[in-house]
RNA sequence: CGGGGCGUAGCGCAGCCUGGUAGCGCAUCUGCUUUGGGAGCAGAGGGUCGCAGGUUCAAAUCCUGCCGCCCCGACCA
């Protein structure tokens, strides 16, 4: 993409509504625009983002085994009706009429939508599991929106569902779930520790957050410094074989977020030189309320003993739009967003420092070919530009690469290849700079 | 939802107390000079001062109501 072409509106100041970093950061870098208390436009850049980081968890969700349906941002009441939720939701949830006066919702969530699907296919304990999943637009009417896309009211979220037939199976289920996220947040550059949640009146073992760090985060989290150091299971598991010990491993040793954490047991469950306290941004919840909804609902399957039983049922939510946002929290510096490149909206910058230069023109046309055919994605900064200027936004804008081609370089035959995350820079000639980009 | 604050040019702000021609910086446009970390000089354009009433000869400024947005708290992907 040429940049004289592009919309990339990026501002020298950030706006005075935005109080964290992030939100300053994405107003900055023309990522977003607000358009009502916590309700966003996304803009090119922050588009190209959002849409990365969802083909991070779809890729993920998919090898796990879950399989994806796009459900409605508008629900009927009725089904709320239904599970009871309609009226102990309360104001978080927007209510709307139809011009038949039917009442309808924008969803805060799909457990209703997705059971009703489900009920009305799958009869039979053979069908089971199955766990569909969709990446759609929510909306919770928050009393108050604050931190930009962090807690907004409309926001991107990925919510699975999974169905089986009975509790150790959707334990089986959950597991998978677990091993997922982690996998997801390793791909996106995050460290993400896994805490036990509450479960509330349902019980059990079976609820987790996740929460990655930041040194901005808005939460405290305690944990053994083992676990952060463990890390992702990554993709080759047997995902259908026992995943019980994977899970274990990282479920055995401590971690909690400040409304869990009992300082006592932290400090029996680990030594001094173990424990790690830290804040963090929480970017996925998964649990397992087994038939609160399918009971309500009659969402049964047939067992192998031919009796009908309400399917066993967990949910696990990814806030994607709220990803943006957390990893810019966890990865920026003074000059602006330091994007991994797993989701960086371009592979690399190209920067030329003097356009109308002959020579310049036709090495940044070079690079822009060669990189936008080895699939890079580059962005050519093709305005009529000072330098600076086009230092200072392309560090703003945190492209993981900058090719800075200026009649200096070329000179002496070389050009500069800065990388943003460590700010590390070399003078080398301009094909292998394009090497060292394309790897 | 309780408490507080703010709405003046695209962004950041001053002016309001004490009513009288709407201002500054950045951004934008034109010209010249510049060109390796958000340039300099000269000039220009852009605002029904959130909206609606009221007081007054006169309202950005004072009064009333409404709307919007932000912050702190309680609640949440």
């Amino acid at each position: 993409m040429r940049l004289s072409r592009y919309f990339m509106p990026t501002l020298r100041e950030a706006p005075a509504d935005a109080q964290i970093v992030s939100h300053q950061l994405m107003l900055r870098a023309g990522l977003i625009r607000q358009e009502a208390a916590g309700i966003y436009a996304w803009l090119p850049l922050g588009l190209k983002v959002l849409k990365k980081i969802e083909q991070v968890v779809r890729e993920e969700m998919n090898r796990a085994g879950a399989v994806e349906i796009l459900m409605p941002t508008l629900q009927l009441a009725d089904l709320w009706r239904e599970s009871g939720r309609y009226d102990d939701y309360g104001e978080e949830m927007l209510r709307i009429k139809d011009r038949h006066e039917r009442d309808l919702l924008y969803g805060p969530t799909a457990e209703e939508v997705v059971t009703d699907i489900f009920r009305s296919y799958i009869k039979s304990y053979k069908d089971l599991p199955k766990n569909l999943y969709n990446i759609q637009w929510k909306f919770r009417d928050e009393r108050r929106p604050r931190f930009g896309v962090m807690r907004g009211r409309e926001f991107l979220m990925k919510d699975a569902y999974s169905f089986d037939i009975d509790e150790a199976s959707a334990r089986r289920s959950y597991n998978r779930m677990f091993l997922a996220y982690l996998n997801v947040y390793a791909r996106l550059g995050l460290k993400a520790i896994p805490v036990r949640a509450d479960t509330g009146p349902i019980g059990g073992d079976l609820s987790h957050e996740f929460i990655i760090l930041a040194e901005t985060g808005e939460s405290e989290v305690f944990a053994h410094r083992d676990l952060v150091e463990m890390g992702a299971p990554g993709p080759d598991i047997d995902w259908d074989g026992d995943l019980q010990p994977l899970v274990e491993q990282r479920t055995r040793l401590y971690a909690a977020s400040d409304e869990m954490h009992d300082q006592a047991r932290f400090e029996a469950e680990a030594a001094e030189g173990d424990r790690m306290t830290a804040r963090g941004i929480e970017v996925g919840h998964i649990f397992y309320f087994g038939e609160k909804y399918s009971k309500p609902m009659k969402a049964l399957v047939t067992g192998p003993d031919g009796k009908d039983v309400p399917v066993q049922m967990g949910s696990y939510g990814v806030g994607v739009s709220r990803l943006v946002a957390a990893i810019i929290e966890a990865s920026h510096d003074d000059a602006g967003i330091v994007w991994p490149d797993s989701v960086a909206p371009f592979g690399a910058a190209i920067l030329n420092l003097r356009v109308g230069d002959a020579g310049c023109d036709a090495a940044c046309e070079q690079a822009y070919k060669a990189l936008t055919a080895a699939g890079v994605d580059p962005l050519y900064d093709d305005r009529d530009d000072r330098p600076g200027a086009k230092f200072a936004a392309t560090d703003l804008v945190g492209i993981p690469w900058q090719l800075v081609v200026g009649p200096k370089g070329l000179a002496d035959g070389v050009v500069e290849l800065k990388r943003r995350a460590t700010g590390e820079r070399q003078s080398l000639p301009l094909d292998a700079a394009l090497k060292a980009i394309t790897g």
